[in-house]
DNA sequence: TTTCTTTCATTGACAGCGGAAAATAATGGC
DNA sequence: GCCATTATTTTCCGCTGTCAATGAAAGAAA
């Protein structure tokens, strides 16, 4: 079944050419003088690596649009052709799938969602292939090819290999998810952490661009945490990083089911602050939506349950600042939505928390919509195919 | 008073012969051909980043010892001279500076140790240069010159400018060391954060060679820790990194003067335990010795004392293992003195608060002796040197 | 209109790095 | 002495990115 012809591959096979792409990435439209001294490179060298990407279609002139201002040739800005290829994400949730598609700039064309009923990998895989045939039957790109999918989960992933190690929610160990999607779908696939792909897509598309140390921390059903340090995401040694969820922020606190007690997952996370509401309301909690409800309509204690979530995360992020030292934390997730109820108290916490020059760190908040998750995926895919190399690429064999 | 003529040089111009040498630096005496495998290159590039090196002197061809087993070409080992080039490593601390003489391979040829009684930015200075002179003066081997001087200051020390920012110990803030120094020693100097010296001394000699991901722990009168990411250890978007020392452990634990409350070093730190052991067994304990000394007795109360400040560590190391993913921590630090006192319970304590695969992480305990912090001074001059570029080096001017 | 100035982009020569493969070296075994 | 075997060196060679010079496209000045 592979209908997609034969695997195409990026024309970017020298440091400087994968280095130029990547600044215009995520630099939007740059002259080649502009690109140059931002990539570190001499002007010749952008003009050598940009000739080829723009034969092959990824780079394109920018029309001049706006009348210059400066004397002398009017600059010449190049930027990505998003239109030239399209790539599918998808988000693999315990009881749902998120599907996006997205062109080669990252920007989502369509979106959507399907419920997922059973976890076993032969089920999500069929619900998987279908929202991919989905969105591509939805793209009327005529002759826009898709050019990979990634795949992100929670818990532990090993990229490389693309095998899912081991994930709670999805109750997988050691599935060989990157192979068996690749079978089902035809598309190279990536597969990563959930939070790592989001992290990627922050880095390259969102509120970490230009930064080589900064951190990405959500707020939902879990806390994760995503880490750049060197201009890198973080995988550590064992394929996992980033658990910021438990980290233990009071040993008095409420137990946990990793097994200890105040992690802050078990503080802040959707399913202690909606077990905790109903306790201190006495009343029916049925989800996080109906928690933030009852806070905001300020019943008796409802809110000090946000205060404390809130301080548990300002904490746990005071902790990875002490640790790395970023230059900037971006807090997101779906537990966004609550954001007013404790951004004061992460604020404060944070603040009382962080050591010395760790409290410079920038906190920003982004209420990234859900279909964030799957972007990061596609952004994964995206990173994969322009770091591939025609070697391994080949579809020959 | 520029009597050491010109600045020396490094001979190793490109990636792979500076490459080759911290591979040999690390990895022991290596053929090329082991030496090519490790840092991933072709023999024949070894044999040419070899050839200057070994002119300059840096490197010898091993006289061959042990009777060859194999068949074939008998191999041809090279290793680092040491006795090539000295270094001085010194650390200032609060009441003493502690200086080591090493040679090329960071070995320590001399120590010596000064009380510090004066904090002031000349008095020590002088002190330093003293300590230096005394150091040259001790060395015997005439010929051998000092190529350069680390110093090591606890605080927020900007290596690049070699400047403290602040330095809470000393009550330095933006002190330009490295020039002050420099002028006072004739040697070129890099200043550098305590535990990010010691850090790239287990780097590239100690329990850190050949590993990506690691952190190094050290246990005294502050609890500091030093992070390798990527291969690189961690500074911080703002120079302050690895603040373990500050992560809260317990919130209703004791202030700590950061103005938090439980704070590892509130809990573990000499002076705390300290505080502690007068406040549990009711008699003078003048210092950690004498608490030390006091918990070996098995005074009723005083081992729980370290019971407690181990739980604290391994909570400590354990959070940061959450959020690197380390392949190893090493513990170690003036601390260790009473490592039998609260080994357990560090173990303990990280097997607890570890989640999921960060378990894996192996922790090690390493009782270096204190003028290991000075050797890690001498480690960040050595890597001072060996990356010194001739524009930057050059004399003329 | 022509020429100059300014700035961006391109070109071609070039130095140098590191790899592949062949040649050379050094040893033991026969 | 010759061969097999392994280590090292040599000899190209492709390739990358820089340098310095040149070209291109405007507005400004004459």
């Amino acid at each position: 079944m592979r209908s997609t012809s034969r695997t195409e591959t990026f024309p970017a096979h020298t440091p400087a050419a994968s280095q130029v792409f990547t600044t215009l990435l995520s630099h939007g439209p740059l002259t080649r003088l502009a690109a140059a001294r931002r990539a570190g490179l001499s002007p010749a060298a952008v003009t050598k690596a940009v000739r080829p990407l723009i034969e092959a279609g990824y780079l394109v002139e920018d029309a001049d649009d706006e009348p210059r201002a400066a004397l002398g040739r009017p600059a010449n800005p190049v930027r990505v052709d998003g239109s030239r290829a399209l790539f599918v994400g998808v988000k693999v949730t315990g009881d749902e799938i998120i599907g996006v598609l997205t062109d080669l700039c990252c920007r989502i064309r369509l979106a959507r969602r399907v419920p997922l009923t059973d976890r076993a990998t032969r089920a999500v895989l069929a619900s998987v292939a279908d929202l991919v045939h989905d969105l591509r039957a939805g793209a009327d790109d005529i002759g826009v090819p898709v050019l990979g999918l990634g795949v992100a989960v929670s818990g532990d992933v090993d990229r490389a290999e693309g095998v899912v190690r081991y994930s709670p929610f999805l109750e997988w160990r050691d599935v060989p998810l990157a192979e068996l999607a690749a079978m089902t779908t035809g598309l190279p696939v990536t597969v990563d952490n959930d939070v790592r792909a989001l992290t990627i897509a922050e880095q390259w598309f969102g509120a970490g661009v230009g930064l080589s140390d900064f951190a990405v921390v959500t707020v939902g059903a879990g806390i994760g945490c995503g880490l750049v340090v060197h201009g890198r995401v973080v995988a550590g040694a064992h394929g996992v990083a980033g658990e910021i969820g438990h980290v233990a922020v009071d040993p008095a606190g409420p137990p946990c089911h990793c097994g200890n007690r105040g992690c802050v997952e078990a503080i802040a996370g959707d399913a202690a602050i909606v077990a905790r509401m109903r306790e201190v309301t006495g009343r029916k909690v049925a989800d996080s939506a109906a928690a933030v409800a009852l806070a905001h309509q300020g019943l008796p204690g409802a809110r000090e349950v946000y205060a404390r979530a809130g301080e548990a995360i300002g904490r746990g992020i005071a902790t990875v600042a002490n640790l790395f030292g970023p230059e900037r934390v971006i807090i997101s997730g779906e537990g966004l939505a609550a954001y007013d109820l404790f951004a004061e108290q992460i604020r404060d916490a944070f603040a009382a928390a962080a050591f010395g020059s760790a409290a410079r760190c920038d906190v920003q908040t982004r209420p990234l919509p859900f279909e964030e998750w799957a972007r990061g995926a596609a952004a994964a895919a995206i990173q994969s195919f322009i770091t591939s190399t025609p070697a391994d690429g080949s579809g020959k064999g």
